[in-house]
DNA sequence: CTGAAAGCGCTTACAG
DNA sequence: CTGAAAGCGCTTACAG
């Protein structure tokens, strides 16, 4: 064991003595597209390069290759947590979608503050990344709109920013979703978690879901509050509070949701029976917790997926538009009017 | 916007050609050690030098330092899944350490799949990291084994597999301490929800449980089970099954435990009333559950901070001793005899 | 179909 | 203290 003992990886030059031709002939065979591969050799040459290729196990050297063609195929991913499962799913999904280009993603924490944004990403511009896919955009734009000025290739995944290309749910729709479901049941005085105002997650999803309250002439409390448990028990002790008290609480996330459970619980009500409540994401706990918890699921992973491929496009030079991905309520106990035993 | 508009960035000639100096004293200065950059250049040139770079903004480029230097300061970091939020957590330690070394690490999912971490670990090698990190090594230890055999420089996190250097819990005294507290509030009648069969955790925390009862005389049943609340749930199931049931129940990981939880209250039971119920890793969530969850706490941030610098030692051709972190145990109410609510 | 040459941006003996 | 040169492993006009 140990680094002595490794040899070294055979290069162009090495299949190219051992084939018997020059190193570009193999550099075209090998690592070209399919026509220069073509019209760089005859069939038996090509066939004898691929052997020896193989036999010596070679494999493209990435830092030269990356010097050559000023490209890395590397794109570097911001999010505020990984150890949030939502972020990390959406990371997988990126990641997912790069393997299928042919390109490597690093991930990095920015922890939503300015400074580490910016820390980070100019790392990651000095290792060369062709791309970044930015999953911690402030509503402000503030610093996407510097990166955009200075021409650098990116998109915006989970939430969006100024006229950024992005890739996020239709968080507004999911909040109307939320207050459909609530005045269906019945619920006149209800109350939002809103998450950080920076977020415009949390700002689209209040606003929906207040927008359509307004329509039935009815005005809805909301308090911001961290995208945490503990910030979302805090919320709804506040909320509840009131007088007269919300009967029904919509979390902007899950996390904040659960915390909203434990506060009614706090307050010796009932989740569900008493005070109904609702997040947003559908992380798989959800369905899992002793009152399972209603949320909308916001396709995670779709998400990365589809922003690694609009990355790609705008790698390509286009500008390409905005997506947005529907959401979906997804009912459960946490709002069922009387307690279920979890399955 | 596009990266059209992008210019080229500063080189070490861009900078030399304006200090009127050779690019070799700009490189020294500029990216040697002090030592170098003190004897390559006088005070004033050195100076000079440095206000250029700054001005032109020069970053080294990496692809060529690697190239010339043969030393990639990447290091791949593999898990069986990143939307593990105790996997995320230890890649966070890893990259926290990484960043204080200089070096980059991208992470990979391997799904605990034999061929994904053979493909993924290749993918690692051919974009020439220096190193790997492995959180998800099977106890059999074929696949280290195997990069061990090539030379590859890798250390272990979190499970260990053979003598390879890792770092982990000490996942046996993990389980004993669970074992103690169990038997403290006089449970006789106890069993294990033990995990993958593959997994050194829950190898180790099932050993270190099952020994310390079978001190006092007593056996505990065990079932395997997947790490999450699906498998936890169904393990549990079973578990109470039996006749006479057990009135504690020991998994080896909180997700298992949640679903454990669930299965207690399906069965018309409640946890920590009529059966205690504890986890292993104490991710954020335990403590936020409507009933509690005691959990034994592992350092998981600190062990990828440690795996990194035990990487750090092998690329400097040591061959280190594996280390092994004290777990500690947190009693809440799920297994506290009565329900208490939350915070 | 195939080769020879230049060059991407660095580092590092070698010389002075 | 400073420079000139070679070379890491590729790709890609240019020639034939």
């Amino acid at each position: 064991m140990g680094r002595e003992e490794r040899k070294r990886p055979a290069t162009l030059r090495t299949v190219a003595r051992s084939a018997g031709v020059d190193v570009s002939t193999v550099s075209r065979v090998l690592n070209g597209s399919p026509e220069d591969a073509a019209r760089a050799a005859s069939r038996e040459t090509a066939e004898a390069i691929r052997e020896w290729a193989a036999r010596l196990d070679y494999r493209p050297n990435p830092h030269a290759k990356s010097l050559r063609t000023q490209r890395s195929n590397l794109v570097g991913v911001l999010v505020p947590r990984l150890s949030d499962v939502v972020l990390a799913t959406i990371y997988e999904g990126v990641e997912d979608a790069a393997a299928g280009h042919g390109l490597a993603t690093f991930v990095m924490n920015s922890h939503d503050r300015p400074a580490e944004q910016r820390a980070r990403t100019e790392l990651a511009l000095s290792r060369r990344v062709d791309g970044l896919v930015l999953g911690d955009a402030h509503h402000d734009g503030v610093f996407a709109g510097e990166l955009a000025e200075r021409g650098v290739p990116f998109v915006l995944v989970s939430r969006h920013a100024g006229e950024h290309p992005a890739v996020t749910c239709d968080d507004y729709r999911g909040g109307r979703l939320v207050a459909e479901h609530f005045l269906a049941l019945g619920h006149r005085r209800a109350a939002v978690i809103a998450g950080e105002p920076f977020a415009s997650t949390g700002i689209d999803r209040t606003a929906g879901f207040a927008d359509r309250y307004r329509e039935e002439g009815l005005d809805v409390a909301s308090v911001h509050s961290g995208f945490d448990t503990v910030g979302g028990h805090r919320a709804a002790e506040q909320l509840l509070a009131a007088d007269p008290r919300p009967t029904a609480l919509f979390a902007v996330n899950d996390f904040a949701a659960i915390g909203a459970l434990g506060a009614v619980r706090d307050a010796g009500l009932r989740p569900g029976a008493d005070v109904a409540v609702a997040g947003f994401n559908d992380i798989p706990l959800a369905a899992e917790l002793p009152v399972p918890l209603t949320s909308v699921r916001s396709p995670m992973h779709e998400m990365g997926r589809r922003a690694l491929e609009l990355l790609v496009t705008v790698l390509d030079g286009q500008h390409p538009e905005s997506q947005r991905l529907e959401p979906e309520l997804q009912v459960r106990a946490s709002t069922a009017g009387q307690e279920i035993v979890t399955r």
